[in-house]
DNA sequence: TTGACAATAGAACGATCGTTCTATATCATG
DNA sequence: CATGATATAGAACGATCGTTCTATTGTCAA
């Protein structure tokens, strides 16, 4: 039985050329298709392929190129929690979003943290989670900064009042600091990213 | 002034690639670089693209084709914060992260929630961040979990006393909850992302 | 059994790929 | 100026790309 049929399926065909691009970083040509579906002509992969594109599921670029229209490690964004969220077995889905895309905007002047101490705790920043920093940009009042403090870098609260600069920690046990001369701000915090389940 | 020469570095060549890669997600071909770096040949763009490979930027799979060795979006860990932070200027750099890849397991199985509510806030979980859940994993105690609660959908800890399960949120407002029969649990809580300046 | 349709195989084709070669232009150095 | 190193241009090449064509196989209904 070593030639029995499967019956080959669109979704099939696409969750085959999603691993590959997932493994590979780059769609795979007609052949190396041919290859990961099973068959031995590049034509019937040009069958499929018309199947894809027609179904919204591939695209071509200008030069014929392919690729995926939605990046297929994105998320469906599902809802809101509370007031009646819909089921997930429903899928009225709404969204899709790559975090790349999302968290970083200037990946040149950008670099990630790993959070010590307990210092901005009420503002739901913990320990080890990480924290996007962009350099090169001037906070604005209420801004998450990170800034050398006594000699050590550290994040706060960055308040304006008036011409007077204030740093502020989010939490009680850390009192408002009022900073000298040597104020060295390394960026601002774009985003907060904690991973359960390590 | 129109032939002004410009002085063309490895650096220029990487960026104006990687500005390709983002844009179109995939890598420009040579042909597509003589273009975005401005020569006429594609001899010259072998030229450059040797010493990409050999400076460790690039690199070729099996069949050929370029790649980044590193995902150009990707940041770079840059230390702790507190303790003698490293400055970034100093660049002692460590790791880099692709968000996509770090947060996402099981891409299937997974999705997207905006959250609405204080119930999680002590856990650092505020209003509008997202977070990722997975569905079909059973939830351990400490666990933070998507659950259906009279009828409304919320986060909760997973708390497992002997054979008894309470729902607990991270808020002393909301007392913990005893389900009886009907506990519906959608998945597990694996991340928590926020974003500022929106 | 026959006919219609869908899926596959295989060959041929022009286009483009990346490589390699030679030749020219620019620039710093002696 | 002479020389060598570096960067660029352009042409030629085999290999592979994706497309298109014809032919074969398998399935299901009439």
């Amino acid at each position: 039985m070593s030639s029995m049929k499967v019956k080959r399926t669109l979704q099939d065909v696409e969750k085959k050329i999603t691993a590959f691009f997932r493994d590979h970083g780059r769609m795979p040509t007609y052949s190396e298709i041919a290859e990961i579906i099973g068959v031995r002509s590049k034509s019937v992969v040009h069958f499929w392929v018309a199947k894809l594109l027609s179904a919204g599921i591939l695209q071509k670029d200008a030069k014929g190129f392919l690729s995926f229209l939605r990046n297929p490690r994105a998320l469906k964004l599902a809802g809101e929690v509370c007031a009646g969220f819909p089921s997930p077995a429903e899928e009225e889905l709404r969204d899709i979003i790559s975090f790349d895309e999302y968290l970083i905007r200037n990946p040149d002047t950008s670099f990630l943290l790993s959070v010590t101490g307990d210092s901005m705790i009420d503002a739901g920043i913990q320990e080890k989670d990480l924290v996007i920093v962009e350099k090169n940009k001037d906070p604005k009042d209420g801004d998450i900064i990170l800034a050398e403090v006594d000699g050590n870098w550290t994040m706060k609260y960055f308040r304006r009042k008036g011409k007077m600069v204030i740093l502020e920690a989010a939490n009680s046990k850390y009192p408002p600091i009022v900073p000298r001369m040597d104020l060295r701000i390394a960026g601002v915090i774009m985003a907060v990213v904690r991973k359960y389940h390590k």
